[in-house]
DNA sequence: TATGAATGAGTCTTCATTCAT
DNA sequence: GATGAATGAAGACTCATTCAT
C-alpha cells in the first residue's frame, strides 16, 4: 500500500505539480480514504521527501559504482554520469522531474539533505573532469566548475523536453551531449 | 501602481513560487488592499502572464537584433545568444527564474503563447548552428537539434545557480559555455 | 442619463436578477464609470426602489381611472383590472417581473411602501367584487378575499410564462381569465 | 447531518433567499464549520437542487396517484391537483416557496430538469381539463392551455400570501379556487 | 489497517461604495 | 457632471490534517 501510494504520488506530482495535487486527488486515484493516506505518511511533504530520497539515492549508488570502477577512463566516467542523468526510463524519469521541480516544497531539513546529495553529483562530475585534466584526457585550461554546471544543466534540462517515444533515445541524447562537450562543434 | 505590483510579484513569485504566493502576501508587501490588486489585474494568473510576456519579449527583441546583424559570423551569433540567455542583470534574472519555473501555472491560452515564443529562441539557436554547419564554421556531422537543447539547458539552468556576486561574472560564464560547446574539452 | 441608467437596470435586473447584477455590469452596459452611477443614484437599492415606484404608480394611476369611471359595470371594472395586470407592453413587462421578483431586496422602508401600494391593487379588486356582489352582478356567496387573491395570482403569474410573440396576445389572455372567473368552466 | 443541513437550508433560503444566504449563515445556524457543509454537499447550488428535487418529486408522486385513480371524475382530479398545489403543510410549504423563487439559481442542467418536471404538473392539469371537455364535465369552448396557466398562477401565487394560522385553511382556499374556476362568480 | 466525519485556517475573487480631482 | 483609484468586508470554496471508531 505504501508502495502504491508512492507510485501514485509520483504520477500525480509529475503531472500536476506538488502544490496542485491534493490529498483528495491522491486517495481518489487509489480508491481509498484520507485516513489510509495518513496511516502510511504523516504529511504530503513526507511523500515528497521519500520520492526525492529514492531518486537521489538510486542515482548516488549508480554514481559510486562508476567512480569506483578503476578500469574506466575519465571520459568513460563522464559519459557514464551523463547517461545516468539523462536516462529517462519510467519511473525514474518521472521521479527525476518531480525531483527537479519540487525541491522547494521540501521542509527546511529535508531540503538541506536533498541539496547535499544533489551536490554530490555535481562534485563527482567536477572531480572526474579535474582528474581528466591532470592525466591529459581533458584540456588543462578548462574551468572545471563552470563546465560541470553546463553539463549538469544540459542533462537536467532534458527532463523538460525529452520524450521517450521521440526521435532519439536517451542513450543517443547522452552520446550527442558527450560528443559536444568533448569534441566541441567546430571542426579541428 | 501597476508597475509596483508587477515588481513585487516578480520578487515574491521568484522567492516563494507562484502557488505559494497568496494575494494577501502581495498586497501586504505593498501595503495596499486586495481591492487594489484586483483593480489593476483581474487574476493572479494575469500577473504571471504579464511577467512572462515582458521577459520573453525582451529576449526576442535582443535575439532579433543579433540575427539581423549581417556582419556577424554564426559563431558570433551563437555567442550572442548564449550571452543573452545567461545574462542575469536585475530584474531580468528573477523574471527568468519565474519564467522557467512557473510556466505551467499559465492558463491554456497564455501557455501556448509563452511556449510558442520560448520556442523561437530554440529555433534561432538551431538555425544559427545549421547555418554554421553549412558554411563550415561548425562540424557538418553534429546533431543540431539535440545540441541546441543541450546549449539551452546549460544556459537556462544557470538561473538556478548563478550568483551575480559570485566567483564569475555572467559574461565569463557564457564565455566558458561557448568555449566548451565550440572547442570541446578534449585537447586537439 | 438617469433615464438611461434606469432603462439599463430594468433590462439587467429582469435578465439576471437584482443580486446577480453588479454595479460593474450596469456601468459596463452603459459604457460609463462607477462614479457616474453614484452621481445619479446613491445605491443599487435606490434604483430598484425607483423601478418599483414607477411601475406601481403607473398601475395605480390606470387603476384609479378605472374605478372612477361611473359608467362602467363592476364586471367591466374587473375586466379592466385584469387587463391592466396582464398587459405586457414593453417596458412595463420587464418592470413587472422585476417588481414581483425583487420586492424582497428593497430596504425596510421602501418595502413597506411598495407593499402598501401593491395592496391597493388587491383591495381595488376586492372592492369591485364586493360591489358586484351587492348589486347582483356577482354571486352573493363568493369569498371575495380569496377569489381576489386567486385572480391576482393568475394575473401576476402570467409574467412568468407570457411571451408577446406567442400564440395569444395579452388581451386574449385577459379575456380568457375573465371568462374563466366569471362564467366558470362547467356548462350551465 | 445531511438531513439537518437540508432542513436548515430550506428555512434560510425561504426566509432570506438563496443569494442572500451565505454558507456562513448556514453553518452558524447549525453550529458546525464550513468544512462540514462541504463534506456533505459540494456547493450551495447542490443543496438547492436537492431541495427542488425533493419537492417536485413528492408532488409528481401525489399527482400520479390522482391521475391513475380511475374512480375519479375529472372535476375530482382537478380539485385534487389544486389541493395538492395549495397545500401548505410544513415543511413542504417552505420548499414550495424556495422552489418557485429560486429556480433561476440552479445550474443549467439542474434547471432543465426542474423545469421539465414542473411542466409535468402543468401538462397534467391541462390533460384533465381536456378530458373533462370531451366527456361533458367542462364547457367545450374553454381555452384549456390558458385556463391551465390561470389555475397554476392562482395556486402557485398562494405561497406568497398564504398563512397557515390565517383566516382560512389550505383546504378552504382550494375549495374556493375550484368553485371559482368551475362555477364562475356570476350567478346563473 | 482502514474509515469517514469534522475542523478551521486559508484560497482567490467580487462587490458596493467613497472620494479627491 | 464625471472620473477612476482605492477600500475592506464578505463571498464561495479548498485543503491538509486529526481522531474516535
Amino acid at each position: 500500500m505504501k508502495e502504491k501510494i508512492l507510485v501514485t504520488c509520483i504520477q500525480l506530482f509529475e503531472h500536476k505539480g506538488f502544490s496542485e495535487t491534493s490529498i483528495q486527488d491522491i486517495v481518489d486515484s487509489l480508491a481509498v480514504t484520507k485516513g489510509t493516506f495518513y496511516y502510511y505518511f504523516k504529511s504530503k511533504e513526507e511523500v515528497l521527501m521519500v520520492i526525492h530520497r529514492m531518486y537521489i539515492d538510486t542515482l548516488l549508488e549508480q554514481q559510486n559504482k562508476l567512480l569506483e570502477d578503476g578500469a574506466l577512463t575519465n571520459k568513460d566516467r563522464l559519459r557514464g554520469l551523463v547517461e545516468m542523468l539523462v536516462t529517462n526510463i519510467t519511473p525514474l524519469g518521472k521521479s527525476a522531474r518531480v525531483f527537479h521541480r519540487e525541491l522547494r516544497h521540501l521542509s527546511e531539513d529535508h531540503m538541506k539533505e536533498a541539496r547535499a546529495k544533489r551536490d554530490q553529483v555535481r562534485v563527482a562530475i567536477e572531480k572526474v573532469i579535474v582528474a581528466g585534466m591532470e592525466n591529459g584526457e581533458f584540456r588543462p585550461d578548462v574551468k572545471a566548475d563552470i563546465v560541470t554546471l553546463g553539463i549538469l544543466g544540459a542533462c537536467n534540462w532534458s527532463y523538460q523536453w525529452f520524450k521517450p517515444e521521440g526521435k532519439y533515445s536517451d542513450l543517443e541524447v547522452s552520446e550527442v551531449f558527450i560528443d559536444m562537450v568533448c569534441q566541441g562543434i567546430t571542426p579541428k
